[in-house]
RNA sequence: GGGUCGAUAGCUCAGUCGGUAGAGCUGCGGGCUUUUAACCCGUUGGUCAAGGGUUCGAGUCCCUUUCGACCCA
């Protein structure tokens, strides 16, 4: 085949360097069409079936010594029965008359040994295979000079050509590039895909945890027609048939609490949201929540329940990448051993002191005549640098005693959790920060001892916060009154806040039996358990803008 | 929204004081009959993000824009 024209199929210029790349691995496709094969084939050979790659191996796991290598006669000696095999073609290297080919499957990896004795004519068939092709092969298992377990490929045949380049071993490193094209980056790079099998194993996880435990999971509505659940701004998208605007959810909780009021008593959700938010490494506008609710249980159980949890997920990615387990276990800061239960106020009070600040700063801040320089003086000599500016200013706009405890929380206490509660050994506790100001949590239910108050908690793993739960209000007025306080907040201007919701008020009147509710950021999670910087890193496509486009006509 | 850094070959990156655009890997050609980031010889590949300015001359200096990363709010 003479190489002077090349197929230059739409593309009116000579190209690039990239164009000449895949040109070359078009005009081999070319020439396997000629010959009858499908470039693109759609089966596999008929014959032995196939085998994942990691059951090919397993075969030979007696030939193979302390350190890994394979002895060669103990292989010989295991039955030579042939081995037909499938995957990516990851590393071709041919030396001499011998080529060395690399397949990777879901399973894993194994290296198939050629050599024109053993495939005969078809041997010159490897000089049409690239990188990233899919190919079939077939033979008894060899072990190398160096101890490395082969098939020594008696058949070989493409399946898939693969068009263009994978990176090069130099790997492939451009955030964006990644994101953009993640079908690259998990080949490419091998601790991603590690990531995303860790999350996988994290929701099975959770939902055999909380399936053993006799809850039902149940799909609610993604589309709402009030803003509810949490305190966030909707994505609005419209109904043309109805001609009405709806919200894509922010929480799924309404609906959920609905079903514990029919009769489904525990209840979960693993539930995509959205919320019409910024960007950052630790946001994206969609993202996963899992949601339970709990007839007959306080936030005291759910705590325990909490703990349990954690350490079951933790316990089932390591049972399932060992490997990549202890490595994420070894960079962590925080321990799962244990737990630390801090009620806010006390929180406040302990931080107050160990910022060397008054007690009753709380409720001095945001006034015209607190001593702001004086109290960024002291506590600064005590080592703290609190944002004073917004700390000032978020006090100012607090309505309500409760807000006014939760202001001074979320600027003195929870930006030091990490530093506050540690380990003798030096790694940050988790923390459960519990009884929460009745004025920030519209939908708990209120302490009975202190009504100022409600039983809620959100527990804080190395300074972030991973999950939100409380004793669920089922007092049909006062949750109406709550949801009347939100509307008018929204009235004075407030862009987080919830709509009422009438149907949700009935469905309270019929009654729901007491029941505590659970939230936690599946994606958080994730990040935590696999040491992820970006919440990006944990979600396979993340929200981009468009890529550019060149000369799109 | 603010700050810092960045964009050069398909990938990873150099590019000095402003003076002809570089390397490794990939690809292509050749050698090598058990390789492990193989090795050896040869070779292709660039609108230096886009636009403008200064200059005899700009990847390099200045301005604007776009995109991204990180930090802060």
């Amino acid at each position: 085949m003479s190489g002077d024209e090349k197929q230059t199929k739409g593309g009116p210029e000579l190209g690039t360097a990239e164009e000449a790349l895949i040109g070359a691995r078009r005009a081999k496709a070319v020439k396997a069409r000629a010959r009858g094969e499908n470039p693109f084939a759609n089966d596999v050979t008929a014959g032995a079936p196939l085998v994942d790659l990691a059951i090919a191996r397993a075969v030979f796991d007696a030939a193979r010594d302390a350190a890994g290598r394979y002895d060669a006669e103990k292989v010989d000696a295991v039955a030579a029965a042939e081995q037909r095999v499938a995957g990516r073609v990851l590393f071709l290297r041919s030396f001499g008359g011998v080529t060395f080919v690399r397949l990777r499957d879901r399973t894993g990896e194994l290296q198939l040994y050629c050599d024109e004795a053993s495939l005969g004519v078809d041997y010159a068939r490897l000089e049409e295979l690239d990188l990233g092709d899919f190919i079939e092969a077939s033979g008894p298992g060899m072990a190398t000079q160096k101890g490395e377990l082969s098939i020594r490929a008696r058949t070989l045949r493409l399946l898939t050509k693969a068009l263009r380049p994978l990176p090069t071993k130099t790997s492939f490193k451009d955030v964006e590039a990644r994101y953009r094209m993640r079908y690259v980056d998990l080949v490419a790079n091998p601790g991603v895909a590690a990531v995303f099998r860790a999350r996988s194993a994290m929701l099975a996880a959770v939902r055999e945890f909380l399936d053993t435990r006799g809850f039902l999971e149940v799909e609610t509505p993604t589309m709402h027609s009030l803003i509810g659940g949490a305190a966030a701004k909707p994505f609005v998208t419209h109904h043309n048939a109805l001609d009405m605007n709806l919200f894509l959810r922010i929480a799924p909780e309404l609906y959920l609490k609905r079903l514990v009021v029919g009769g489904f008593e525990r209840v979960y959700e693993v539930a995509r949201c959205y919320r019409n938010e910024g960007v950052s490494t630790r946001h994206n506008p969609e993202f996963t929540m899992l949601e339970y609710y709990q007839a007959y249980a306080t936030y005291d159980v759910l705590m325990d329940q909490t703990e349990a949890l954690l350490r079951h997920v933790d316990e089932r990615v390591a049972r399932a990448l060992p490997k990549e387990h202890a490595a994420w276990l070894a960079l962590r800061r925080f321990t799962l051993d244990r737990f630390v239960r801090l009620p806010m106020k006390e929180g406040i009070l302990a931080a107050l002191d160990r910022a060397k600040l008054p007690h009753d700063l709380v409720e001095r801040v945001g006034t015209p005549d607190a001593p702001i320089k004086e109290w960024a003086k002291a506590a600064k000599g005590a080592g703290r640098d609190i944002d004073w500016t917004n700390f000032n200013a978020g006090a100012k706009k607090c309505d309500s005693p409760g807000e006014r405890v939760f202001c001074a929380y979320e600027y003195v206490v929870e930006p030091f959790l990490t530093k506050d509660y540690v380990t003798p050994e030096g790694k940050t506790l988790p923390v459960f920060v519990i009884d929460y100001p009745f004025e920030v949590s519209p939908l708990a239910r209120k302490k009975d001892a202190d009504p100022s108050l409600v039983d809620r908690f959100e527990l804080f793993i190395d300074g972030r916060e991973l999950c939100n739960a409380f004793s669920e209000l089922n007092d049909p007025d006062d949750q109406a009154d709550r949801f009347r306080a939100q509307v008018a907040k929204k009235a004075k201007g407030a862009e987080e806040t919830m709509d009422y919701d009438a149907d949700y008020v009935r469905a309270l009147e019929h009654g729901m039996p007491p029941a505590a509710g659970f939230g936690m950021g599946i994606d958080r999670l994730a990040m935590m358990l696999t040491g992820a910087a970006s919440i990006r890193d944990v979600i396979l496509f993340p929200l981009l803008r468009p890529e550019a486009s060149g000369g799109d006509s």
